[in-house]
DNA sequence: TGTACATCAGTGAACGCGCGTTCACTGATGTAC
DNA sequence: TGTACATCAGTGAACGCGCGTTCACTGATGTAC
């Protein structure tokens, strides 16, 4: 912020930078995560493929970064999903569950990516900004359990978890979020998450169609069902949704 | 039949046949899906690679058959899951659910084989064995779902479900396992698999350790609320288990 | 404004790698007479 | 039982491929005086 004109250099460089990751994911999109390819890449961009080490170190750092940015994406899409819809628990849940997988159809490359393997012989870092959309993917859940926590804790509050049930620096992270959180209420978001997960991931990697035609119908269900397990009641409105 | 003494030579070839397929278990196992080649299975078997072509044209072909062993496999457990179990629907559904988790966390990479990116640049076969045992899973689960029908069709019989919803092939082959089924009940069957895939999916992947200490808690959540979407009411017994 | 120097994105060639696949061949195993 | 022939699993060498990564280099862009 010191620097009035930044530099033309910084410019182009930033430019090159993103440049190779949009490159990256319409390979990634057009041939599979595996033909995530440094020379690849180069070639399109008309460029050496040791050029591509001034911006990435390694390959694994490309995919790194990818990683980062789709999460990110995905959760931009849930976290504005959220935020679109009403106060309403059952109309954030639902918001939430159809933006996952509108999400996910919308990219299935990227979902592979993010929730599949990632690529041939890829090593994920430990922590990182991926670790860090992961995080915010989870806090946006929870938060739609926190404000359905006066109907839902009288079904799951006696669910015998406590803080000792998850990782103390993913304690530490959700209640920073949500003051007066119940540790249970963690466990009911990462059961909301299975269940819009496991439709949505067999459908991405064609384990429903063609034998269901419509699997949209059966999401829907589920969807549904996601407002009871919360103990909303669910508004005629939505049903026929 | 007719050949008593089977041929030394065919012994000999079927037993090689299989070794590569152990080997190219072991394999993956050990580096992952991607470690499937042919080259490395000659090498640990002390042969050359064009060897391999005696036994499978492609390398393709052999990852086609892996799969078809391994989705066997899964198919198999699951249905001693069943048959191991009483007749009571909720005994079954949580017997099919837990072997579900028990067989995926036993053979992960397995379980990534089917369920994920078979391997890099791998073209599925649109029919064959694996799609018999994909048909089989799904028959099972269906199974579970008509012996506890007469409870869940109060919750589901009004689903709006056709035959139309699924794909003609799909609808006589489950229909000649199950005389008077329901259409919903197919609807049914996908949902329940849904809830168990996308917690076991995520775990083997890696999204739900460490921040959540124990994902059999979370699972066995779903199981016993699985047998609520099948309008069972859970035994005592099994809430502790 | 002009000159001398530093920066650094990109070149081009090379390294070594493992891969799937093909092909003419050898030699042991099986078969027919 | 012995001989002539057919089968066919496996050899070994080669093909062409694309990959990630390194490195000495060039030449345009930026900076300091």
């Amino acid at each position: 912020m010191v620097d009035a004109k930044p530099n033309r250099r910084e410019r182009l460089r930033a430019e090159a930078a993103q440049e190779i990751k949009t490159i990256a994911l319409k390979h990634m999109a057009e041939n599979g995560t595996a033909a995530v390819s440094l020379r690849a890449i180069a070639r399109e961009m008309g460029m050496t493929a040791g050029a591509i080490y001034s911006y990435y170190d390694t390959r694994d750092d490309l995919i790194t970064a990818l990683i980062a940015d789709v999460y990110n994406s995905l959760v931009q899409a849930l976290e504005e999903a959220i935020a679109g819809a009403s106060g309403d628990p059952v109309e954030q849940v639902m918001a939430y569950g159809r933006a996952y997988r509108t999400w996910a159809l919308a990219n299935p490359q990227e979902f592979r990516l993010v929730y599949g393997d990632p690529a041939p012989d890829y090593q994920a870092p430990p922590c990182g900004p991926a670790a860090d959309a992961e995080h915010r993917a989870c806090t946006a859940l929870t938060g739609v359990v926190v404000s359905a926590w006066p109907w839902a804790e009288r079904l799951h509050g006696e669910g015998g978890y406590t803080w000792d049930d998850y990782s103390p620096e993913f304690v530490v992270m959700v209640r920073s979020a949500f003051a007066d959180l119940h540790p249970a209420a963690i466990a009911l978001a990462m059961r909301l998450w299975g269940r819009l997960h496991g439709l949505v991931s067999l459908e991405i990697y064609g384990h429903l169609r063609p034998q269901v035609q419509d699997p949209a119908k059966l999401f829907h269900e589920e969807l549904v069902d996601l407002t009871r397990l919360l103990g909303l009641s669910v508004p005629v409105a939505a049903l026929s949704d």
